[in-house]
DNA sequence: GAGTTGCCGATTGTCGACAATCTCCAGGCA
DNA sequence: TGCCTGGAGATTGTCGACAATCGGCAACTC
């Protein structure tokens, strides 16, 4: 009887917030990009409310700031702003992988091993790109499998801000043929349900990774404040 | 020569904003009410703009929920998102726990001293509201000190969840003389730098508060049940 | 009487226009 | 030169009007 699948009228404000997203996650919108209302409207085909509502839903979602009277931009962070998305997700994927652990139903633990699947293959493909991919969609297979709604979407917005720290700078990627060794012992402990054992190696995974991530910023913020202070100090 | 205090011009979204979170948290639009665009302008004699935006907000602080084409209505709780408003609240106030004790500036430590010194005077005034009040305040405190932004940013979004809990369940206040007794050892951590022991006090006080919020909630919500299902079966 | 269809009121979605505000730069002045 | 003033331009803040959509009720059909 039912042969035709739902048709789906999106709102023009949800196109938009997705067209928007993906432009700034995938790095097409570079951090510190100035946004205009009219600008935007202009190349959406939409009129300024609509892009309004969707840059509300983008500084919601921690991807723009607003300055009143002034504009929007897209989020710009420093390596502080990292340290603080770091310790955040080290919170956050340690109640995860403790919840994960304790009360996993069976779908969220078939999503678990297809996800684990995924990264064993990208990693052996030894393609940085579907490897970073694959590593992402594992961890949100962890906090998925939580199930609690509202960790999924705090986890969400710090892990889009560290989207566009890695995008902004060409974040190192080790080595793809590590990932699974990175990995394994948490999912092992994940499926075995040693609950405490996921939290503690949640969090010292997210915080080592984290580490390197911190440490490649400051080192390139300690470069571009030597080249500003040679460039603009005398201006000023 | 500074004879005049600086007045701040603040758009109208931000007045909006502020006196709707207001009567949400005091709890003058209890939980599930509907917010429609056109009566809140009209009361609040601004534009359906200006209140749009402030619904945007008040949607990202979690105090309301937007259903396409229908309406904004204030958020709704139940006993399982108590549970996740719980779970979310114990894992930032361990991490910011943690954290003060590991770093808080002078400054932040003056402000925890004065918080539990109020805490303390209102536990003794035996007033149950502004014992509340206090303990809201002084749980700031540590969420402040920990030196956090973003820390501040999502825990600020579960307590005001929690406020909209307390205030639509008449909610069960222990003891006010009890407080200090409750907070003193986590105080005490913290001002004495044992990072691990302040985590797990805050974590641990945060958690048995909390399940006694829950076990009150899974009660009244029993209770409902048994009434609509009562009232209601025969119809449908 | 049960199910379906069509309609109506209510509410949000979208739009274009005008007002308020900010930033920046040119010009005047000591 | 260095500082303040003023205005132009750009951008958001605010508004009212119309369009799209939803939910429920009444009328209709069988």
């Amino acid at each position: 009887m039912t042969v035709l699948a739902p048709i789906t009228r999106r709102s023009a404000e949800s196109l938009a917030l997705d067209r928007l997203r993906q432009a700034i996650i995938g790095g097409a919108l570079p951090a510190g990009s100035r946004l205009t209302e009219m600008a935007l409207a202009e190349q959406l085909a939409t009129s300024r409310a609509t892009i309004r509502t969707a840059l509300h839903h983008l500084v919601a979602e921690g991807l723009a700031v607003q300055v009143p009277y002034t504009g929007w931009m897209v989020t710009s962070l420093t390596a502080n702003d990292a340290w603080e998305l770091v310790t955040l997700r080290a919170s956050f994927e340690s109640l995860a992988a403790s919840l994960a652990a304790e009360r996993a139903t069976a779908d969220a633990r078939t999503a678990l091993d297809t996800a684990f699947d995924k990264l064993a293959a990208a990693a052996s493909s030894r393609k940085p790109a579907p490897a970073t991919a694959a590593d992402f969609a594992f961890h949100r297979a962890i906090v998925a499998a939580a199930g609690h709604d509202r960790l999924v979407e705090h986890y969400r917005r710090v892990s889009q801000q560290i989207s566009i720290l890695i995008a902004s700078s060409n974040a190192l990627m080790s080595d793809p043929t590590l990932l699974v060794g990175q990995h394994e012992p948490l999912y092992n402990a994940i499926v075995g349900r040693k609950v405490d054992r996921a939290a503690a190696l949640a969090r010292r995974h997210v915080e080592s990774e984290g580490a390197k991530l911190i440490a490649h910023l400051r080192k390139s913020e300690r470069a571009a404040t030597l080249f500003t202070v040679r460039r603009k100090e005398p201006k000023a």
